[in-house]
DNA sequence: AACCAGGACGTGA
DNA sequence: TCACGTCATGGT
């Protein structure tokens, strides 16, 4: 079996299924996992704005925007294309780069209301302002299903620690080494990213950075 | 009190 | 191409 493998399924045994990607729960007042496939249209467009949201932004202040966005009825795209700036920024300012992405919410609902219901190609995504490839992964993995494997910080600062790939290595080719080593299975792509944010959370958010980190030894 | 968080874009060289 | 600055709130 090849190194990533065994990688994703040690943090698979280490720490279970993780359930992406998180829908916001009305009731609780924040946002549950265990909802693996989106159950709706409002499913995948909740995702969508939680993917621009959570650019550079811990998920726990994701959270309160996208819980302001929702018991305002606001979460939809004809509503977020429809509200002034202003407005929309002051909803989700919890998430931080509240003028830039309250922009860019607003471009992606323009978008998404021209897709009349079926999927983006990632060109598309990429075309539009404030849609990097992390972003354009993740709207194409976890709401569309569509097998992209996302790459983010936590990514690159696990493989560098574990020697797999070069610390300056570029998203195109970090995306690379695992679409070019794993089955291309959304379900796999899917549980592994979850896994990486879930591990590096434990092991890798301060320095120094690996503390505790058990995927040395896995790999042989 | 720095540092980091599930990045992307604009600019100058 | 690419290094660097900017965007901003909130938790540790």
């Amino acid at each position: 079996m090849g190194s990533l493998m065994k990688i994703y399924n040690a943090m698979l045994w280490a720490y279970g299924p993780q359930g992406w990607w998180p829908i916001v729960s009305l009731e609780k007042g924040k946002s549950e996992y265990g909802v693996d496939a989106p159950r709706d249209e409002a499913d995948v467009f909740e995702i969508c704005t939680g993917a621009i949201l959570t650019q550079n932004t811990a998920w726990k202040n994701v959270e309160k925007a996208l819980l302001n966005l929702k018991v305002s009825g606001s979460l939809d795209p004809k509503k977020i294309s429809g509200i002034r700036v202003d407005k929309l920024s002051a909803m989700i300012r919890p998430a931080g780069y509240f003028n830039q992405k309250a922009k860019k919410l607003k471009l992606f609902s323009e978008f998404y209301i021209g897709l009349n219901g079926k999927a983006p190609s990632r060109e598309e995504l990429l075309s539009v302002w404030g849609i990097g490839p992390e972003t354009a992964d993740s709207i194409l993995l976890y709401a569309y299903r569509k097998p992209f494997f996302v790459v983010d910080a936590y990514t690159r600062r696990i493989f560098a620690y574990l020697g797999l790939v070069k610390e300056d290595s570029s998203y195109d080719d970090i995306q690379k080494l695992f679409m070019d080593n794993l089955k291309h299975d959304e379900r796999v792509f899917n549980e592994y990213h979850a896994l990486i944010v879930d591990h590096a959370k434990r092991h890798y958010q301060k320095r120094p950075y690996g503390q505790g980190c058990f995927l040395r030894k896995v790999i042989g």
